[in-house]
RNA sequence: GCGGUCGUAGCUCAAUUUGGCAGAGCUCUAGAUUGUGGCUCUAGUGGUUGCGGGUUCGAGCCCCGUCGAUCGCCCCA
């Protein structure tokens, strides 16, 4: 057994999950580029005021999750526990309020770090892809983002993807309606699962995705903040709702839907596997945040943006069979004999490199049939094999791999002079 | 942070109701006429049975602790 192994919560993203993760970033990349979002990269861990003042500090992140340490220097930093807040932070602090608004930013497999329990689709280092819009109101901005997410796991060959949507208020109207909700709520008190009897007062909002049964009637019967916004917050709502629709994508409201951060305004939104019931197989959440840039000292600076995790996206597109691209192997395998014929076949293999090829060569010193076996596993087309004859000729043995295992050796198999070899490789791999 | 299940070679698993220096398949390495793959055969590498205690003449199998995985809660992506 190793002496050292992944620490708990975290894993090594191994060469054969690498396929899907390449097909997950190229297909955010060009989707992202597409609607005009601009690449933008955070440092991983931030002043934990960032993440403390930002995503607030009376939320489960912050209370109990995040990794806060003090450097050398005696400064407290925190690993990203979300990717909006450093976004915005990098936003104020190069100005780009000064750009033409919105400006628009995705960021690309980000790790974030939460110290919670480990389980499936659930890691204390995760990476998210997500992106966010800051300077504009427009509920328009809102619609555009959550087509621009559901166009990425269309676009990946994910299936039975629902969109839900709520709308949460603001400052004005929100505060209002969690009082209602309290009111409602209190008379009910003695009667609630032990986990509400907390929420009640420190996270009302929560109520309403309890899963205890005793609760479910309560939760039916209780005020919904769609149902309280102010004229603003109702015609924005109205606003996305319509653009949606105008861009038919299969959304539905869902009354109950909160989020977890407390920067959040008006427009929330996940994503999830329609079979997936529960809230932990979300694949991607989030929601507009007009109030996070003034709490991080900037002037009031609308946002909206979203995050998606990563290592869920990789295990929905395993879960649901979605075809990926083959990894690239070598197109092309040499196999030396001696000394002399290694140098050659280094020679070689540079030039093909240089022509574009993918090469694979066999090292250390195996026998011809050991290196013919690693050229066949390797599941390169053509090996070359380069022994004394080869050398004194000039003329290189090719083998066709891909060969029917019956055919006679002379079919499998040609002479190709040195001096060709490398066109002719490259026009049949081409 | 709480509760359930589980933890044997790199991988998938076996080891009679507690007892022989712990086995198989796959993988890997080397061979099966001297320089040739895909099939087959042979052999080998690889485990102080997650770790630490305890009970016992004796534990992979029993007990406790611990670490880890997994499922659920909490929360989130």
């Amino acid at each position: 057994m190793p002496t050292y192994r992944a620490v708990q919560g975290t894993r090594d993203i191994l060469p054969e999950s690498a396929p899907a993760w390449r097909l997950i970033e190229e297909t955010v990349r060009a989707v992202c580029e597409r609607y005009g979002y601009q690449r933008i990269e955070t440092p991983i861990f931030e002043e934990t005021g960032v993440y403390a003042r930002g995503v607030g500090a009376g939320t489960d992140i912050v209370e109990k999750e995040m990794y806060t340490f003090k450097d050398r220097g005696d400064t407290a930093l925190t690993l990203e526990p979300e990717g909006t807040a450093g976004v915005v932070r990098a936003y104020l602090e190069h100005g780009m309020f000064t750009q033409p608004q919105p400006v628009k930013l995705y960021y690309l497999r980000t790790p974030i770090f939460r110290y919670e329990r480990p389980q499936k689709g659930r890691y204390r280092e995760h990476h998210q892809f997500g992106c966010e819009a800051l300077g504009e109101v427009d509920p328009a901005l809102d619609a555009e983002m959550i087509a621009l997410l559901w166009e990425v796991y269309g676009r990946l060959g994910a299936r039975d993807i629902v969109i839900q949507l709520n709308s949460i208020g603001d400052g004005n109207c929100r505060p209002q309606y969690i009082e209602r909700l309290v009111e409602y709520y209190t008379p009910l008190r003695d009667d609630l699962c032990d986990d509400c009897k907390v929420r009640i007062v420190k996270n009302p909002l929560r109520l309403l995705d309890c899963k205890e049964p005793q609760d479910q009637p309560k939760i039916a019967g209780a005020p919904k903040s769609a149902d309280y916004l102010c004229e603003p917050c109702a015609t924005h709502f109205a606003a996305v709702r319509g653009s949606l629709e105008a861009m038919a994508l299969p959304y539905s409201i869902n009354p109950l839907l909160v989020r977890g951060l407390d920067y959040y305004t008006r427009t929330v939104f996940e994503l999830a596997p329609e079979q997936g019931g529960r809230r932990q197989s979300a694949i991607g959440g989030g929601g507009r945040y007009d109030g996070l840039a003034e709490l991080l000292g900037g002037k009031a600076t609308p946002g909206i943006g979203f995050g998606s995790g990563m290592e869920r996206a990789v295990e929905l597109l395993r879960e649901q069979g979605v075809a990926l691209p083959p990894p690239a192997g070598p197109q092309v395998f040499i196999a030396a004999l001696g000394a002399e014929a290694k140098s050659a076949a280094m020679t070689l293999a540079h030039d093909l490199r240089a022509a574009d090829l993918r090469v694979g060569i066999a090292f250390g010193e195996r026998s011809l049939k050991a290196q013919m076996k690693a050229a066949n596993t390797s599941g390169a087309r053509y090996a070359v094999l380069i022994g004394s004859g080869e050398l004194a000729s000039g003329d290189y043995a090719v083998r066709d791999l891909a060969a029917p295992a019956d055919a006679p050796d002379t079919e499998k198999q040609q002479t190709i002079a040195r001096a060709g070899l490398v066109a002719w490789l490259a026009a049949q791999v081409g």
